[in-house]
DNA sequence: TCTGGGGTCCTAGGACCC
DNA sequence: TCTGGGGTCCTAGGACCC
């Protein structure tokens, strides 16, 4: 099956060891050698300091859960901007070396080693410990690095000896490796794919590149036969090299306790999402062609419909006529909902807008005008400071809400009519839309 | 493992057409 | 009332990733 000694291709996977909390150690040398973690803003684990880890503490739990182990636990807000500053460094340092580097993620990185022998004149394992050796020193980070023939064995490899791991994955070696490689170590195979692996009798890598490859795309399809062949050492996955163009789409889903049955308060989470999607929308400059509406009941079961606005935008009042036509196709009385989200698609700059021949322009900027009203509000006095009004069904619950801190403690006044047209100094006509 | 939030991609099945 | 075969597009749902 392997008969090469060695493969023509080398690709090295480079992982940053807890990424968010060794750039928080980086910059705050004495909180080296400390239990540590990020997620303060959201309640949950983000990431988790190897020290965090040694201590039980592990991604994503929530905090106070972190606290119980460990009460000296030091508990930091995500600082995202400053990580992507720390990710551009580390690929930049990849480049150096090669310009075939995929940013898989922002503590990820693919690198394609093929052919640098002969200008660094060193082989590929080496090759793969300068650039270790040079983040580290360069910007006082831990990686681990893998190196294989195929993405998938050289992400495998990187596991291996997590942290500060480095592991040459060859193919005379993969055959013993494999065998005792368990299944979730294949990025690609979830839960479910290994417990169906399992109960063909499948406990181990190995055993499942030995079967047929028609097998493998029986019962796992496509991506199946990929891995088939990826774990075998047969390269199916190029290098994605392009830089991200901005996302896809933009979503928002939020998990309420306890589950509720009651139309509006559900209905009021499902507008609030709306509204912080479309905001996240603006601050990209996009606007969006599609909305897909999701709901999941209590006893997690999900359903969702999505439909197509009747032009591209990014104004939550025209939005909201769309979320809650779709809502009433996916709510059913008598069942409670534990989450609500939105998924903002088709997604096009903002300034090439179609209009329609019904359109009224003034409409549309006033619209926008609007927009700009509520995201200035919102910069000046925090976000959700303005909504829309069926969002106010929130406050049916929201003593509830706020014993278990889920709301802020801020005074909601009712702005309507007369008075919400003065505060916002526009004209009437704009707010009757 | 009793489950947070933001993403991407694949696929089965229905609608519709010839 | 039953009815072939094939193509395309779309939708909803699921699996998986970080």
């Amino acid at each position: 099956m392997y008969s090469v000694s060695s493969f023509p291709q080398a690709i090295a996977h480079i992982d940053a060891d807890a990424f968010f909390t060794s750039v928080e150690q980086a910059l705050h040398p004495e909180l080296k050698g400390k239990p540590v973690v990020t997620g303060k803003e959201r309640g949950i684990v983000a990431c988790a300091s190897y020290e965090a880890k040694a201590l039980g503490v592990k991604r994503p739990m929530q905090l106070f859960e972190a606290r119980k182990i460990c009460p000296r636990l030091i508990c930091l807000p995500s600082d995202y901007e400053t990580y992507s500053l720390f990710s551009k460094r580390l690929v930049a340092i990849v480049r150096r070396f090669t310009p075939a580097v995929e940013e898989y993620s922002i503590d990820e990185v693919f690198a394609e080693l093929d052919g640098l022998r002969r200008i660094y004149r060193m082989g590929y394992p080496e090759i793969a410990w300068k650039i270790k050796e040079t983040i580290q020193r360069e910007i006082g980070i831990t990686v681990s690095v893998g190196l294989s023939a195929s993405k998938t064995l050289a992400k495998i490899a990187s596991k291996e000896n997590k942290p500060d791991g480095f592991t040459v994955l060859r193919a005379r070696e993969l055959q013993c490796f494999l065998a005792k490689t368990p299944l979730d170590r294949v990025c690609g195979f979830g839960p479910n794919s290994v417990m169906l692996l399992k109960k063909f009798g499948i406990h181990y890598v190995l055993g499942f590149i030995q079967k047929e490859e028609s097998w493998a795309r029986r019962f796992f399809g496509k991506i199946g036969v990929e891995l088939w062949h990826e774990l075998r050492g047969e390269k199916v996955y190029g290098l994605v090299l392009e830089e991200k163009t901005g996302c896809q789409t933009v979503s928002k889903t939020k998990t309420f306790t306890p589950p509720s049955g009651d139309k509006d308060f559900v209905k009021a989470q499902l507008i609030r999402n709306l509204e912080s999607a479309l905001i996240k929308l603006r601050r990209y400059k996009l606007q969006a062609g599609r909305l897909a509406v999701h709901v999941r009941t209590h006893d997690f079961k999900s359903w969702g419909v999505e439909a197509d606005f009747d032009r591209s935008t990014s104004s939550t009042l025209h939005a909201v006529s769309l979320a809650a036509e779709l809502f009433e196709k996916v709510f059913k009385s008598g069942v409670c909902y534990r989450l609500t989200g939105v998924v903002l698609s088709q997604l096009t700059e903002d300034r090439t807008v179609q209009y329609s021949l019904f359109d009224s322009l003034p409409k549309i900027r006033a619209l926008r005008s609007l927009d700009r009203v509520i995201d200035g509000t919102h910069e000046f006095y925090g976000k959700h400071t303005l909504h829309l009004g069926t969002v106010l069904w929130l406050g049916k619950h929201r003593q509830h809400l706020n014993q278990r801190g889920d709301l802020p403690q801020r005074k909601t006044r009712l702005l309507r009519g007369e008075t919400f047209r003065r505060r916002l100094n526009i004209p009437l006509w704009q707010i009757a839309v």
